[in-house]
DNA sequence: CGACTTTTTGATCCGATTCAATACGCGTGG
DNA sequence: CCACGCGTATTGAATCGGATCAAAAAGTCG
């Protein structure tokens, strides 16, 4: 029985949905709207280890995650993966196919996850004709600019600990802004996966989770993860986040 | 004397710039052209030490950097800076504030540089209007996402020698891109740059930079840089590289 | 329950960081 | 023109953290 069925993933309109205000259709007018619903497609929810897309496909379709979560990766020469992006509720997959017209990499499900289809070339038409979704269309792409941009800082620059405070932190606001428990989630994505995200061999993920776990700053429970102490993953979290807007050289 | 003064920097229109072809007119008809035209403006080059926008400003202009170079930066909280990136011709800065308004980092002139300004409200009017330059523009967005996540990939993953390999390569293509010769040029950053970019210490940059030259890989002269074995430094920036579409599990 | 996978823990090794000292490049002023 | 000082780059020695290899423990599933 999976975790999240009990969900029956109703959302049929953009109305409804609780990711509104984050998604596409923001800002849209009635009949902008009705024209938007018209273009998204709800398929069947997929299950744990389906694809989405596969690296080398061409570019169909962009999906919005309504439910789930999902891992995107790509195979490196000596067998491994390197993830680009795990991806919960709210987050648009399939942008780094713009440019090249080709996925560049694989969208994994983790867990059972609904998606909202988006045929791209509906889309940038329909783009062209309401400025004020191109607008929010390219802010959602800025925003995955941004946000690459972060992760490649975190993850390169910080030690272990750091890291993995910044991930808890990062999950755990997703969450909220998901409107679940920030402090009491599952954590859908295998240890290995986490380490690969990361940059850091799993062992060492392990040995974190480890010390968080005696030294009070989390609690765990197989993929069920609680944090105890927020303050102090912030902390860890933030080392070596930029100082915003602060006056420089 | 400036090593690239003697460029007078004399493109003012973009039928006549190298560039076109991976720009944002691309592809436009000569009306729309004329109206993009009228759109940029041609500012006086700035010098070495300049800022071209500063982290925490709010986002007026986009830039295409013509001639020189340029870093993306932001201050830590240790006093140190996080480099989000180095620009060389032909790329385009400011894409990071367009979802926040406001620029998260802030962009320094490394030698005398000039750059296309691009007010951003008219650039956003008129994509409204012109669709294949909305396509153009979401092109460049979604390709800095991708390089970004490239550089994500290669700067968390490998050792410094790959880091190292990956980065003279990347700015060898630029380079031949850009007409230029791509085994003999300028590296206009400093080792300090380098390494922030890099994610390592600078004493670990320069001991690279130093066992390279012992190995007959590259040759310098200050800031000036020679390949010697463009196959062996592809080799050495190839290895955790992804394997673009291969099947996976 | 037993086979298999995933996670945890332990011990060792290697590479990058750090701290410290020296060398180099460049501009200034004598 | 050279001497001096400052910033940048290089080199050396010691330390620390994460990777790796190996093995045990926990979880998963038929």
């Amino acid at each position: 029985m999976d975790k999240i069925s009990h969900i029956k993933h109703p959302v049929s309109t953009c109305r409804e949905c609780k990711l509104y205000n984050s998604c596409l259709p923001k800002s849209l007018n009635k009949n902008e709207l009705n024209r938007f619903e018209k273009m998204i497609k709800h398929k069947a929810p997929l299950r744990e280890g389906e694809h989405l897309f596969r690296q080398g496909n061409s570019l169909k379709n962009l999906y919005v995650i309504r439910v789930g979560s999902c891992k995107c990766y790509s195979p490196t020469i000596d067998g491994r993966q390197n993830i680009s992006g795990f991806y919960l509720p709210g987050k648009i997959l399939g942008l780094n196919a713009v440019a090249g017209d080709i996925h560049p990499d694989s969208a994994k499900v983790l867990e059972t996850s609904s998606f909202c289809e988006i045929p791209y070339n509906d889309l940038r038409d329909l783009c062209y004709q309401i400025p004020s979704l191109q607008k929010q269309y390219i802010n959602m792409i800025c925003n995955e600019l941004l946000d690459s941009q972060a992760l490649m800082l975190i993850s390169s620059k910080n030690k272990a600990e750091n890291r993995l405070a910044s991930f808890l932190i990062s999950v755990s606001q997703r969450m909220k802004l998901r409107g679940y428990s920030c402090t009491d989630f599952n954590m859908s994505m295998a240890r290995i996966d986490i380490a690969n995200y990361l940059c850091l061999a799993n062992e060492t993920v392990s040995r974190v989770f480890s010390r968080f776990q005696t030294e009070g700053l989390i609690a765990t429970k197989g993929k069920y993860v609680k944090l105890l102490n927020l303050h102090k993953l912030n902390e860890l979290a933030g080392i070596e986040v930029p100082l915003k807007y602060q006056e420089s050289v």
